[in-house]
DNA sequence: CACGCTATGTTTACAGTGCTAACACAGCAT
DNA sequence: ATGCTGTGTTAGCACTGTAAACATAGCGTG
């Protein structure tokens, strides 16, 4: 599309183009319909259907990259955390993530996603797991399983108040404060 | 509608009709539409449109009921929490709220919502209010903005994990001792 | 009582959506 | 060269939210 006129009646590669043209809709916050993708894409409407099976699966291969980007930011630089206060950089770069690229993160985890032996499952699967290694490797006395939920609610939960307005709007440094503090205070607190 | 076959040309109290007909179809599932409302309380597809501006106002009129539900469920039985394991049942009654009733939670949560003035804000404010109070309350000491945020993080967090089938799928009962784990394990680590 | 105003409901219409079905062309294997 | 398969296109359906124009019911006022 860029450089040379696609020549051909085909479009080559079609399918990663969709993707990406998604994901950038995305990232931009421009409403996200299955039509407008193909639209962006310089295709028709219903090319997309050869290469999804329908709106929910273009949706699931989004989340699937939105799992990667996620696993990648949380262990980039850092090792396993090795302190509560590793585990808070954790959360904050969690939420950070949440607040960065607000629509992928509603595709990730907005919806029931039941499917059985989807890749997308997997993918939330290797994030949850990491998630419990992290937990387990600072606290390796307590409850693996329960404080693994507990540390993922925690934070999942911070990036969706935060997300939904529900916690009054603040800068991005303002609110890795108020996750590290959170997140500090709960593991802190045990009288 | 029930007793009485509508003699008049006008309905004598649509909007509450609407509001009642729309609760009982996102308690029953199926699914919501301005349109879908009208039909089912046989009413032309737009007469919603003289009682609500929008989509968006009807789903706002609802989220409100359901922060008022909440926070009655939250507040019924128990006075303020006096321990740890009181805030355990606070998430749990949380939790199970949400799972109880997952499209209206849906309703409430799952918008930026940052309508300036509207009721709406006052009743998500409420909430947040209640479970400051408790947590202050439990724990004097602590910062308790920090701690409101995580206390709700926490609770909200596992609330859409389990929504969203994040977190292996299970009983009421499963859910709730999870819960509960989750929120005496982080609260009881603190080394 | 007649008149008209306003609140509330209806009809019609438009643009947008997901999706299916029928068609068309490119390029490969035969 | 011939035809099959993969990939794209066009048409069309049922649905959505929303706006505009129309209609009526029932009240307040002359």
């Amino acid at each position: 599309m860029s450089t040379l006129e696609k020549s051909s009646y085909h479009h080559g590669d079609l399918r990663a183009a969709l993707l990406s043209t998604a994901m950038e809709m995305l990232e931009n916050g421009e409403p996200f319909s299955l039509r407008a993708v193909a639209r962006q894409a310089g295709v028709s409407p219903t090319a997309p259907y050869r290469h999804f099976k329908d709106r929910d699966a273009l949706e699931s291969a989004l989340a699937v990259e939105g799992f990667r980007d996620l696993l990648a930011d949380l262990g980039s630089g850092r090792g396993l955390p090795a302190s509560a206060s590793d585990l808070a950089e954790f959360a904050v770069a969690y939420v950070a993530f949440a607040l960065r690229r607000p629509a992928l993160f509603g595709v990730m985890f907005g919806k029931p996603c039941d499917d059985a032996d989807d890749e997308r499952v997997k993918a939330a699967d290797a994030l949850h797991a990491l998630l419990a290694d992290a937990l387990d490797h600072v606290f390796p006395d307590a409850d693996a399983s329960a404080l693994a939920s507990a540390g993922w609610g925690l934070a999942h939960g911070l990036a969706c108040l935060h997300l939904d307005g529900k916690l009054r709007a603040m800068s991005e440094e303002e609110v890795a404060d108020r996750v590290r503090s959170a997140f500090l205070a709960i593991t802190s607190v045990g009288s």
